[in-house]
DNA sequence: TTTAAACTCTCTAGTCACTATAGAGTCAAG
DNA sequence: CTTGACTCTATAGTGACTAGAGAGTTTAAA
C-alpha cells in the first residue's frame, strides 16, 4: 500500500508519517518504480504502536526506546516499567501543577464581577498587586 | 538601570528580557550612549506583571491583550474576565486528559511485575494489543 | 489519446517560548 | 593598558508536528 491508505488505516498524516521515517521510528520502505514508499501490514501495527506510545503521552525518544525493546525479545523487562514509571511521575507533577494554578486562577475570576471598566477591574489589580508580594 | 539588573530584580533571563522586546511585550527603551538599554522601575513592575502571567499559563498573545487592557482604563473590564475563563477551561480540560492518562499508565504498569524478559512483558503486549482496539 | 485530478515526492519554513551560542563592542577597576 | 564583566546583534536549536512550494507519477474520465 502507499502512503495514503496508511495514513487513512492509522488515522496518522501523511506529513507525519514521513516525519516519523526520518526520525528512524519507523524504517525506510522499499519505493515503488515512481519512487512512492511502499507499506505492508506489519507497517500498520508498528505505526499504531507509536500512535498508541503518543496517546500516552510518550515523546518520540521514549516511544524509539521501547521500540528497540519491541524487537529485543531477551532484553530485561524492567526498562520499559522503568520508562513508564518515570512518566507516570511527570504526568502526576504536571496534574498537581495544573490544580494549583486553576485554583489560583478561579480566585482571581472570582474577584472581579466583570461589569464596569478596566480602571476598577480587580483581576488587573491583583495581577498587578501580587508581583509585590512574589519579588 | 541595565539589562542585568533588571534581570537579578524580576528573575527573568537577559535573552528572555530582550525576547519580550523583539515581540512587543515591553515597549523599546533608552539607549545609553553605548547602546545599552536602559530600564527604570516602571519596566520592572511591567516585567513582573508579566512574569505573573506567564505565571498562570498565559501566553504571550493573551499577556499582549492584557497589557493593552490594562493601560487602557476605560475600557470594558469583562474581556479581562473572559479570557481568564476561557483559559480556566482550558485547564480544566487538560487535568481531565491528564488523569485519564494517569489511570491508563497506571493500569499498564499494574499489569507487569517487571521481572525477566521483554518477550513475556505485559506492558509491551497490552501496548501492541490495545491498537487493534483502536483500530 | 489527451488531459485533468488526485496522489506522491523533497525541501523549506513556521509554530511557541524561550535557550544557547558566536563574534563583536563597552565599560570599570587594577 | 589590559583584564574581566557586562552588553550588543544575529543566528540556530528545542519537540512534534503542520503547511506550503514546486515538481513528478498515476489513474480516470472525456
Amino acid at each position: 500500500m502507499k502512503i495514503g491508505e496508511l495514513s487513512t488505516l492509522t488515522g496518522c498524516s501523511v506529513q507525519t508519517i514521513r516525519y516519523y521515517e526520518k526520525e528512524h521510528l519507523l524504517p525506510k520502505t522499499q519505493r515503488s518504480e515512481g519512487n512512492f514508499r511502499l507499506y505492508d501490514d506489519a507497517s500498520v501495527e508498528h505505526l499504531l504502536f507509536i500512535k498508541r506510545c503518543r496517546s500516552l503521552d510518550l515523546s518520540l525518544s521514549e516511544i524509539r526506546q521501547l521500540l528497540e525493546l519491541r524487537y529485543s525479545p531477551n532484553a530485561p523487562c524492567d526498562e520499559v516499567s522503568h520508562m513508564l514509571s518515570s512518566h507516570i511521575n511527570h504526568v502526576r507533577a504536571r496534574i498537581e501543577e495544573l490544580i494549583n494554578l486553576e485554583n489560583q486562577l478561579a480566585s482571581l475570576l472570582h474577584s472581579c464581577p466583570s461589569q464596569g471598566t478596566v480602571k476598577k477591574c480587580e483581576i488587573l489589580k491583583n495581577l498587578i498587586a501580587t508581583q509585590k508580594i512574589m519579588s
